[in-house]
DNA sequence: TTGAAAGCGCTAACAG
DNA sequence: CTGTTAGCGCTTTCAA
């Protein structure tokens, strides 16, 4: 391969020079300009990044954190990327699989240098041990961490009122019981969904259910567990409300299958918005998860310097369909 | 950030031996290791990527290079991850959305020595403008490219028997009148998929249908056009076959929204056997999509001599679900 | 078993 | 406007 020196030597320029066209920097005159750009062109030559970056002391690449590669998750990495990628930064993703080391592992490599930024969708590791890094690189999340005093930044959206939504409107439509198919226990989200569902409750002066045995609900095949457990309920409940467009559609699938009729029967809601949910003709919860990806790379680009963009808001919009009345 | 430099001074001995430490290459003696490794943790130091990777001459990232993020792309992608993940490699994932300058941009980066190699999912270029590229590095690709002299590997798997399994399947329950969704005119898919339908129709003497206007079908958004093309048509078919389980869905959800019932009143049959068929229950080709994606690491970490790893074979099954008799 | 020294390819002062 | 020079942080001969 053809080096920055070989590049020099063969439009009769040094190296310095090369490098001022590479980079549009420093003044070069129009006709030395043009003698590089041959040279460059006649070699086929592209510069070593390693060497680049070496130098620079930074890449221009984002580093992508999971800890699973679901629908939900996807459907905030694909804006990511391309945000990312308009903005000439290269993404890197990286899966943990839940496991916490995999997740240091790949936090150090913002100090490797390795990475500019990272967009942590999901942690598996304490707060305490992932913010140090913060010196190293900004971190974003969708993690709620309003309430702690990190250097973290958050694209966040609290549940709460967007759930409140789907309730009401169950009610309205003379719906009385319900079940909830939460998601990680300890997870901010399934606490605002709860407390939406508890406020609901009060409001409307009905008895709330047993949140057991439908905590840590994830996954298709956790939606398939769930649906059996509704099935060997003494009393049906008259909506089924999901904590994600992919579970219902685990949902809305047994239903089909087993003849049972939505809404007649059952209502059935997701959340999300996902294609899915277009697709199997389910009611669910927009609130622009495609903005969201693209606001974690934004507030990233942001703290990077790399621009001053503004974020989108994200608003709650419900999507009904025909799994409701 | 430390450097190897503040590790060998805060040790007691020169950068060449923390650099061996680190690499677990030459000799060292357990108590120089011991006091390194000490010197390494308390300054929570780790290397320089680029410095490693300039040095080295090579990076362990293995790119991909997509046109589109469809579910049929990612069923590749996410083996393919895991499996350069588990032999330690990233990888960078490139949507050249359709544009034929990013994608030789992106192939630059090989001869930039920022990939090791490429996993070349859908091309938009010449083989003729690719192919050059391989001197920089190997290149894995989903295309076929048996019939060209390239210096390419290819984890293509030709649709023909494939195909032909659903017709006969279709066949002996009595559908006599079919219409095939086929993708890219230009595709080496559809074409094996045309020789598959021409095949049958000859063996069962049935005249073959026009294959206009039903080439160049896909996305969501295609499957809907399909059925759209399909109602205007005088005679309806029996069966419908779609060339990906994203443009099944497509269509079985319309038809489910439409109230047309499956397989009573029309078959339809998809191709990949992704989640979303099992989850709508339609009918479809498995061939290891996911075992696909994991050859093509393989074959890339085989030339790269990271590996000798033996291929997973690729077979055809047919999974019958709801939407066929 | 260890250290000195060279150099991977590039950029950025600085000097002219 | 252009060249010289130093050095980013690491690995790898070579010599000791």
């Amino acid at each position: 391969m053809a080096t920055i020196q070989d590049i020099a030597k063969h439009a009769g320029v040094s190296a310095a020079t090369v490098s001022r066209v590479i980079n549009n920097s420093g003044y070069v005159s129009t006709e030395t300009r043009q003698v590089v750009e041959q040279a460059i062109a006649e070699l086929n030559y592209v510069p070593n990044t390693h060497a680049q970056n070496l130098r620079r002391g930074s890449t221009r690449n984002l580093g992508i954190i999971t800890s699973t590669l679901e629908d939900p998750v996807l459907a905030r990495i694909e804006p990511f990327m391309q945000f990312a990628n308009e903005a000439n930064y290269t993404t890197t993703l990286f899966n943990t699989y839940n496991d916490p080391n995999r997740e240091l592992e790949t936090l150090d490599r913002l100090k490797a240098k390795e990475l500019d930024g990272i967009f942590l969708i999901y942690r598996t590791n304490d707060w305490s041990k992932i913010e140090p890094y913060t010196q190293f690189g900004p971190i974003v999340t969708l993690h709620n961490i309003e309430d702690l005093d990190l250097n973290i930044q958050s694209v966040y959206i609290d549940h709460y009122s967007g759930y409140k939504m789907i309730l009401e409107d169950l009610w309205e439509n003379g719906a009385r019981s319900f079940i909830n198919v939460l998601g990680s226990r300890t997870g901010i989200n399934t606490k605002r969904r709860i407390k939406a569902y508890l406020d609901f409750c009060e409001e409307h002066q009905i008895e709330p259910h047993d949140f057991e045995p439908f905590l840590g609900i994830g996954g298709i095949e956790g939606g398939y567990h769930a649906v059996e457990l509704i099935d060997a309920l003494e009393e049906k409940p008259d909506a089924v409300l999901a904590h994600s467009d992919e579970i219902a559609s685990a949902i809305v699938s047994q239903y089909h299958k087993r003849g049972v009729r939505m809404p007649e029967d059952i209502s059935v809601v997701g959340f999300d918005n996902l294609d899915i949910s277009h697709l199997m003709d389910f009611t669910t919860v927009d609130y622009s998860i495609h903005e969201q990806g693209k606001n974690a790379c934004r507030l990233l680009l942001n703290e990077l310097g790399a621009g001053a963009y503004e974020l989108a808001p994200l608003n709650f919009q419900l999507i009904k369909r025909n799994t409701t009345k």
